[in-house]
DNA sequence: AGCTTATGAATGAACG
DNA sequence: CGTTCATTCATAAGCT
């Protein structure tokens, strides 16, 4: 089942602009999304003006990107997960409620917001190796992860063209 | 209309035999959609969290759904009937407006992204909850301390009768 | 059977 | 921040 499902992400050179693929809008590409996200694995959540900064600077090498597209990148992702935590959190019952069900049954409002805050990341995520990390497995879901598998396991290769900056954020991140 | 046309309406789990996929995505039975489809035409557009869960709980009798499902139905649905009107509108207005802010720290987007809202369907119908004042639920209060009255109500009088549970959804909503 | 349409799902961008 | 809008991808259903 084709989950993975980048639209348009070009590993090798992403189409600078003013080509065939309208740049209305930020498409990141995989590399992006993994250290992106990987970051957030990481704790990170609300990135300061001059990590947002560092962070953009460097993803920059793996396609066009704004700094505006990482601010955007973690408000979203943040948001997000806290949504999708909300919508999901008690749908676990199944359609297995008959009838009777009053207005004041729904009890199962399970105010738990407690969403386990990553204890405010360590100021120094050193988390990431500099080089390339062979994203064996770990944090590669998508962020959306459903109740179906949600295998999404990005199938491609990235030995071959590793050409380019070993990902130093961690150390340009302080 | 089919009405026992369940396509996959299997209680016990969404499950695409053919493929030995767990589930591929949700496919609405005709009973839900059609609620769905009433309240929408009741003027139900964004319904809160809290509504969304009702309806999904009560939709869940008639096959698999998740809280998720509803929302994206209403999203999708809003999305598209205002993206046929504009194609419909032909409004031809190409305000090319880039945005050209790099500090988005700074301060907002000043954006005049303004477009012609499709004069808010009739939202005239709130007729009453037929249930009393949910006092259990009622309204958390914020610690924004806005108001209230977030609740939409209507009331969609079912003029049919189904051959199934009495969809007391104008109950159990409010 | 392939193409087209309809629609569920995802997410970047922005608003209040 | 939570919520909403707009655009796009992916896929089941429908059509020729």
């Amino acid at each position: 089942m084709s989950d993975f499902c980048f639209r348009g992400e070009n590993v090798g050179g992403n189409r600078d602009s003013a080509t065939g693929t309208k740049c209305g809008r930020w498409n990141p590409t995989t590399e992006q999304v993994k250290v992106l996200t990987q970051l957030f694995s990481s704790g990170l959540r609300t990135p300061s003006t001059n990590q947002i900064q560092k962070i953009s600077n460097q993803l920059s090498f793996y396609g066009q990107i704004e700094s505006k597209n990482v601010f955007y990148w973690f408000q979203n992702h943040k948001a997000r997960e806290r949504q999708k935590r909300r919508k999901v959190d008690k749908d676990v019952n199944c359609s297995e409620n008959s009838i009777s069900i009053n207005s004041f049954t729904q009890t199962h409002f399970t105010q738990l917001y407690h969403v386990s805050e990553p204890k405010r990341v360590i100021e120094t995520l050193q988390l990431f190796p500099l080089n390339s990390f062979g994203e064996s497995e770990s944090k590669n879901k998508r962020i959306h992860g459903s109740d179906c598998g949600e295998n999404t396991m990005f199938s491609y290769t990235e030995e071959e063209q590793m050409d380019h900056p070993p990902l130093d954020l961690c150390l340009s991140f302080m």
